[in-house]
RNA sequence: GGUUCCGUAGCUCAGCUGGAUAGAGCAACGCCCUUCUAAGGCGUGGGUCGAGCGUUCGAAUCGCUCCGGAAUCACCA
């Protein structure tokens, strides 16, 4: 049984009892004591003062009186002003303890096979260049997400639909067969996606010194663009693909093998990973047709140029295009055609959408479309948005050079782990390289991950580099850090043959445990938050306040030698749970965590 | 211009279903490694919570109006 549950009927039946009125439960201001007062959860009693007549300190002394007259599990009670601090006895804080102890999972909810399923969508990338510190948020944050709504009973399908036709991808193509001498991946010794990365910025180039010259030789720049010989040429390149020219759908599928291996890798690498991939290239044609057939029932309408609308300005939104006069689909056309093909996949009952705020009104448009068209998640459907990530210097722009790579990004994190952890005493030294460069992995990606994913994800973030890289402070190291510190306790404690199954009361355990064990009880309910907000980052702060308190705790304490058998116990077990926490919370973000560093 | 989002310490961020003296980290300064991992702990300084008005016993939190910043409003994706 809940305790602040307990504690608000016991609060509702003193009500009853002293000024004879029915209190709502919703309205019982119950919460936790802060730490400059003594007690474990204050009532706040200013709403019953018309009730009692009373001065608020009289109120709070009589209300207070009755429950400690009337509830066991109250051990004490001091007034301040209208505030009610009451104290929770040891006794229950113990059995808590144990009850967590015993519990597998913490916090966590299983799904079972009547769970609602919940798809969630995110990283979607283009086959055209390498992922970005964008891409790692957004990925980050999906994968994140995807496991906070599992962990809140729910079945959940990770997918990704892969951008991989259209005309950047005929771009790096064209470049590639110009410039490129038969180059691939094996040849270079690059990764794919780099390499197609590269040949989509030689295209770029070549396109700007070709504006420049038609330029100088009296073109305006509109003009110059429509004329350009390399844009025609890709254009045609997009035609040909369409048309399903063989020659083309052959360098296009050995240049999207490449990327996709590059892109592999570097998911692996990230720690993320999907159910179902969807490509593009599958679903603009069941978009184009599914836009048809709403066309048929009078859903949307169409113009005399042949282009076909939704009209939206009943729902407050504007006209919306859905396929250009010549035919061709839009981004919603495609998006419209892989929620079709979703539907179809599995019986989703919640999409979700990790996609970044600067597609905000897209996704409000998508949601009424769907829902026009039947798709009874549409109305409902999550636009996970995020916000995008600055660097110091301003925006990331692929053509002032100021794009962070993810993949250098992530070798540099683990790098700095490296020197850093050589820095602090060598503290690896008696592992093998492997076991050490496998730590240093760990808390390289963890300060990475976790710098991304403690901020809110709505607002705009600024990623500096070199305050990203500091492993001090509010950072993944310093979680995992205090993890290592509890299992090498727990190590320590086996060693010694020390056992701490069960503790019982009585026993009076201090301040510093009693705040502890109280953050354990918030667990469940912080990832049930997390779940009903869309918020990773409730969870990693949460995991950074329950490391600090341990730390603190760690060095005002002696843990494995306290003389009296049944307080080390306790604090074992209390180690022991704390470790199991950080483990699980951590493990939602998709934060590894290490045995020892 | 319309819509949406953001504005909290020098910097990066918590706190926001209204509650007590607004919290962390970084940066600065001073302590603490013969004691379970110093990637640590303790302490000092630093704030008109963008501004104003309103609701309330009580507002960083709710409402309105401004001011600043961002995104979006394409037959681009």
């Amino acid at each position: 049984m809940n305790i602040e549950i307990t504690l608000t009927e016991s609060i509702i039946a003193a009500i009853k009892a002293l000024y004879n009125t029915d209190y709502d439960s919703e309205k019982i201001q119950l919460q936790k004591t802060r730490k400059e007062f003594e007690g474990d959860f204050t009532l706040v009693v200013f709403p019953f003062l018309s009730l009692s007549r009373k001065r608020p300190e009289e109120t709070a002394q009589e209300i207070g009186e009755f429950l400690k007259a009337n509830q066991s599990l109250i051990s004490g009670f001091n007034v301040v002003k209208g505030f009610l601090n009451i104290s929770i006895s040891s006794a229950y804080w113990i059995q808590l303890l144990n009850d967590i102890d015993r519990c597998e999972k913490w916090g966590i909810k299983e799904a079972d096979e009547n769970s609602p399923l919940v798809m969630i969508e995110y990283s979607s990338p283009n086959t055209n260049k390498p992922l970005h510190l964008g891409h790692i948020r957004n990925n980050l944050l999906g994968y994140a997400l995807a496991n906070i709504i599992a962990a809140n009973g729910n079945k959940v399908v990770k997918t990704n639909i892969v951008n991989d036709r259209g005309i950047h991808i005929c771009k790096s193509m064209l470049a590639w067969q110009k410039w490129g001498n038969g180059e691939t991946p094996e040849t270079s010794g690059k990764k794919g996606d780099h390499l197609i990365g590269d040949y989509y910025v030689a295209f770029d180039k070549h396109f700007k010194a070709e504006i420049a010259e038609l330029m100088e030789k009296g073109m305006g720049k509109d003009e110059a663009e429509a004329a350009s010989p390399l844009m025609n040429e890709a254009r045609e390149m997009l035609v040909k693909w369409e048309a399903g020219d063989s020659e083309v759908r052959k360098l296009w599928e050995t240049m999207n093998g490449w990327v996709y291996k590059g892109f592999d890798e570097t998911y692996r690498k990230l720690g993320v990973n999907f159910d179902k991939i969807y490509y593009e290239s599958d679903t603009y044609l069941v978009g184009k047709e599914t836009v048809l057939n709403g066309l048929e029932k009078g859903i949307f309408y169409r113009r005399d140029d042949g282009s076909v609308w939704a009209d939206l300005s009943k729902d407050g939104l504007d006209e919306k295009l859905l396929l250009r006069s010549d035919g061709t689909s839009v981004y919603m056309t495609q998006d419209i055609g892989t929620a079709q093909l979703r539907f179809r996949d599995y019986p989703i009952d919640k999409m979700v959408y990790v996609v970044g705020n600067e597609q905000n009104y897209h996704f409000q448009v998508l949601s009424l479309l769907l829902d026009k068209l039947g798709f009874s998640w549409g109305k409902g459907l999550v636009h996970f948005s995020y916000g995008m990530v600055e660097l110091p210097e301003g925006k990331m722009k692929s053509r002032e050079g100021t794009v962070v790579d993810a993949d250098d990004l992530m070798e540099e994190m683990i790098a700095t782990a490296r020197e850093t952890s050589n820095e602090s005493g060598g503290r690896l030294n008696d592992l093998t390289p492997e076991e050490a460069d496998d730590i240093n992995r760990i808390t390289g990606l963890g300060a990475l991950k976790y710098f991304m994913l403690k901020v809110d994800a709505r607002k705009n973030m600024l990623f500096n580099p070199k305050e990203s890289i500091d492993f001090n402070g509010n950072t993944g190291p310093f979680i995992q850090y205090t993890y290592a510190r509890t299992r090498s306790i727990e190590r320590k404690a086996d060693e010694a043959g020390v056992v701490a199954e069960s503790v019982s009361a009585p026993l009076n355990i201090s301040e510093k445990e009693c705040s502890i064990i109280r953050m354990l009880n918030d667990y469940p309910a912080i990832v049930r938050q997390a779940g009903s907000d869309y918020s990773p980052s409730g969870i990693a702060n949460y995991a950074y306040e329950l490391a600090k308190e341990y730390n603190q705790f760690y060095h005002d304490y002696s843990i494995l030698r306290e003389e009296e058998s049944a307080v080390r116990a306790l604090r074992i077990q209390l180690t022991r749970n704390v470790g199991k926490v950080i483990k699980s919370a951590m493990g939602l973000l998709g934060i590894e965590v290490p045995e020892r560093m």
